[in-house]
DNA sequence: CGCTTCCATGAAAGCTGCTCATGGAAGCCG
DNA sequence: CGGCTTCCATGAGCAGCTTTCATGGAAGCG
């Protein structure tokens, strides 16, 4: 395409290259020939001098380089929506547009529904859409970083610092609490039922100055199960304020002795977006409703 | 131009428009046509169904719509060169692309120089284009807002916090002191060489603690100047230790009483170039180098 | 009023991105 | 081992978009 430089008709096919791991499926994706994305991806790649997509018999894998790419085109490709919708807004005086929200569960459960409720009725014309994305690796950071959310709303621990380039603005800080079978006052002979999610740096630090620790450790994928077994007596847990807001039957929620740990939930988001009307104002909303 | 989007030289040539003011200006500056510049403008004008430029005598002014276009135009070109080189760099291992740094004048001076000196040694590839922007208004968090800035180094109150969306990493914190002439131990009398930049929100908290207030006030642009008079004996000032950094003949500098005024320098960046390389270890010098 | 300096517009040229048609390579399998 | 399938590559040709060329109109300035 277009002398030396690339379209977001280019962006659009090596996303869709990407995300399919193939030239004929993103063609079909995208209503094009095969052919035209294989033209399409070679210009690319001759016009930045660099190969973007392994070819292979099970069909086309991004490089280092392609990663990189892809990132950027999600990005930019973005801005190009925001560009528009905010250049309409500008001249209209309304307030539209999509905002993407990357949310663990038990945040878009207990915190998203309020704000999001607020939002809706004082800008009809903001549509949110929520993404919910285990806080598993880089989690819902990632999902910001990586182009695929405008906001995410993240879990940090005291110490840690955001990802370099993603602001992150303080939600609400939160403490874990002793969650344990009803009426089982001492829980130190059973086992800690953990969570995947619950990154165990946040506890750590409170475990290293107990003078126990639990006999065994049973890991389970989905905090709403944690619950469910320690109401059945079957161990107990350590789980965080938010993930303890309805009332559960069955279990007792006691502080946890001395320091007790805490983790902080920040709001990350990206300069490209953030300064758009209704992300800002879905962050105030949500800073109210905490 | 293509359907219904916008190509990056579409872009180009709005941000040319805005920046020469006129049509016809534009047009030269990319060697193009006034012809191609109305067809190709008009054309965007008409997919996004919003005017972009008001058209008068004098040349093209942005309208609100436009102003908006164009922030995220230049952002989005920025994020087309970045794609490009990050994408190069990935397949080749190495480090290169331009970063583009936002500093007023006693930042640029003193802290820039041995920061890009070791940059220069460690990444060769790596071109720093520095900025000098006076700190008023927006200041140089607005260059980086606007996309004429990767990296900006701003000053910040003690409890200001940074515009949204941009990420503001703390560099240092600075004391004001209080600067005389040579023996003159009383100032009470003499007037206050004041100087634009100097945000007077830093100061006044202080001021308004203290039983006194300079007779008169004296406004002048540049810090340098500023030690000049009071070196004079023309009055006194009361400046942040950056500007101090050289030594000055003819005045004291001694502390504040009370609790001191101080100000913050930080770090602005943009996500779309923070993940880069170039950025990332500009920044680590900058740290490391306070 | 003529002159200059802006922008708009219609028609034609040139380039580019797409499709069509085809070929090649590599795995799978009876 | 040929046939089949499933990938991607390539060359030729067409359609459409971007740009130019050649004008025209509108408004400020002497």
């Amino acid at each position: 395409m277009a002398g030396t430089e690339l379209t977001p008709q280019d962006l659009r096919l090596l996303l869709a290259v990407a995300e399919t791991g193939s030239f004929t499926a993103a063609a079909e994706k995208l209503g094009l020939t095969q052919s035209a994305v294989s033209h399409a991806v070679g210009s690319a790649e001759r016009r930045i001098g660099v190969v973007l997509f392994d070819r292979g018999r099970r069909g086309a894998r991004p490089t280092a380089a392609g990663e990189r790419a892809v990132v950027h085109a999600r990005q930019i490709l973005r801005q190009y929506e925001v560009l528009v919708t905010e250049s309409r807004d500008a001249a209209a005086g309304t307030v539209t547009g999509t905002v993407r929200i990357a949310a663990f569960r038990s945040a878009a459960a207990y915190l998203l529904p309020p704000a999001l409720e607020n939002l809706a009725a004082r800008f009809p014309g903001v549509v949110p859409k929520v993404l919910i994305v285990p806080e598993l690796g880089r989690g819902t950071a990632g999902e910001v970083a990586d182009g695929r959310a405008d906001v995410g709303i993240a879990t940090l621990a005291e110490d840690e610092e955001p990802l370099p380039g993603l602001s992150a603005v303080e939600l609400l800080r939160e403490q874990y609490f002793l969650v344990r079978p009803k009426g089982r006052t001492d829980v130190t002979s059973l086992p800690l039922i953990d969570w995947a999610e619950n990154c165990s740096s946040y506890t750590r630090a409170w475990w290293t100055c107990q003078d126990w620790l639990p006999a065994t450790r049973i890991d389970v994928a989905d905090d709403g199960v944690v619950l469910s077994m320690v109401a059945k007596g079957i161990g107990f847990a350590v789980l965080p304020e938010l993930t303890l807001t309805d009332p559960h039957p069955g279990v007792d929620v006691v502080p946890l002795d001395g320091e007790p740990p805490t983790r902080r939930l920040v709001l990350i988001t990206t300069p490209a977006t953030a300064r758009s009307r209704a992300v800002r104002e879905l962050v105030r909303n949500l800073r109210e409703f905490r």
